[in-house]
DNA sequence: CCGTAGTCGACAACAGTTCTCACATGCTCC
DNA sequence: GGAGCATGTGAGAACTGTTGTCGACTACGG
C-alpha cells in the first residue's frame, strides 16, 4: 500500500514548479536550499516512484545521469541544444509509423522507442558554439 | 600525435571478433582471460579513442553502462528485444529526413540524433516475456 | 487512539568511470 | 641504430550517480 508522505508529496510538487528536465541530486539540492529537509535517497525513491506512475518522462544523459521531468501528455521527442542544452520538444507521426512498421517487419512486439536529437541552437551558432559526431 | 600501442591494437582485435555491444570491462575480463595483459584504465582509454575515430559505435544502457560495437559502414539504428537483447540493425531514409527537417524548422544546425527501438522478438514473445513502457 | 506495514534518512556500499603519477615505450630526428 | 622526449600504461585511489541497510518514525485502516 501507497502512503502520502510530506517527501513524495513535496517532490511532486518541485516538478509543477520546474521546467525541462532535472536529477535527483539537483531536486534533492534544491529542495534542502529551500528550507526542504529530505534525503536523498528518499528523492530517488520518490522519482522513480513518479516515474512508474508515469507521472515523469525519464531520460539518460551522455554522461550517464538520469534527468527527470513532468511527463506531458502527449508522446514526444527532444531536440537539445549541445551546446547551452535548451530543449524543444517535438512530435510527428512519421517517426512514430516508421518505428513502428520496422518493428513490425521483423517480428517484434510490445514496441517502443527512445529518439533524443541533438544540435547547435542558432543563438549558440551565431555566438560560435563547438560541435560533436554522434554516429549509430 | 596518435601512437600505435600493442594495447590498442589488441583492444581494436576483439572487436573484430565480437557481435553486437559489450562493455569496456566485459572486453577487459575478456582480454585477461585469453592472457592478454591490459589495464582497465587502458581500455578505457583504447574505446574512447576508437569512438573518437568513428572506429566503434557507443549507447548507453538502461542501467548507464556505456556499451560498444564495431561501427558498420552504413548510419543505421538498433531493434533491441527487451527480453534476450537480441539486437537487430535497421536503417531508413525516412527517419533521417525527419530529423533533419525538424531540427532545421527549429534553427538548429550541426544535428546528430539518436534512436533505439524496444520490443519483445517473436521467439521471446511466444515464450511468453514480461513487457514495459518507456514513453517520451 | 493502536498496531503495524510502509517510509524515512544517515550512512555505507556499489558500479562504472576517470584521475594520478611513476614508469615504460613508440616515434622522430639525427 | 640510438637519444631524447612526448605519449601511453596501469595499479590504485578518487569520484559520481545510485542503491542497500537498518533503526527510528509515521500514515492510516480499523
Ligand atoms: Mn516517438
Ligand atoms: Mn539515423
Ligand atoms: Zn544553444
Ligand atoms: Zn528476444
Amino acid at each position: 500500500m501507497i502512503r502520502n508522505t510530506r517527501q513524495r508529496t513535496a517532490v511532486n510538487a518541485v516538478f509543477d514548479e520546474l521546467e525541462g528536465f532535472h536529477s535527483a541530486q539537483e531536486v534533492h539540492a534544491r529542495m534542502r536550499a529551500s528550507g526542504d529537509s529530505i534525503g536523498l535517497s528518499t528523492v530517488y525513491r520518490a522519482v522513480q516512484a513518479l516515474v512508474d506512475d508515469g507521472e515523469l518522462d525519464s531520460i539518460r544523459t551522455d554522461a550517464g545521469e538520469a534527468i527527470y521531468r513532468r511527463c506531458s501528455t502527449r508522446h514526444h521527442h527532444h531536440l537539445v541544444c549541445r551546446s547551452c542544452g535548451r530543449t524543444e520538444e517535438v512530435e510527428g507521426p512519421t517517426v512514430e509509423r516508421w518505428a513502428d512498421r520496422v518493428a513490425a517487419e521483423h517480428g517484434f512486439v510490445d514496441v517502443t522507442h527512445t529518439l533524443e536529437i541533438f544540435g547547435t541552437c542558432a543563438a549558440c551558432h551565431s555566438a560560435g558554439a563547438p560541435s560533436a559526431d554522434q554516429p549509430g
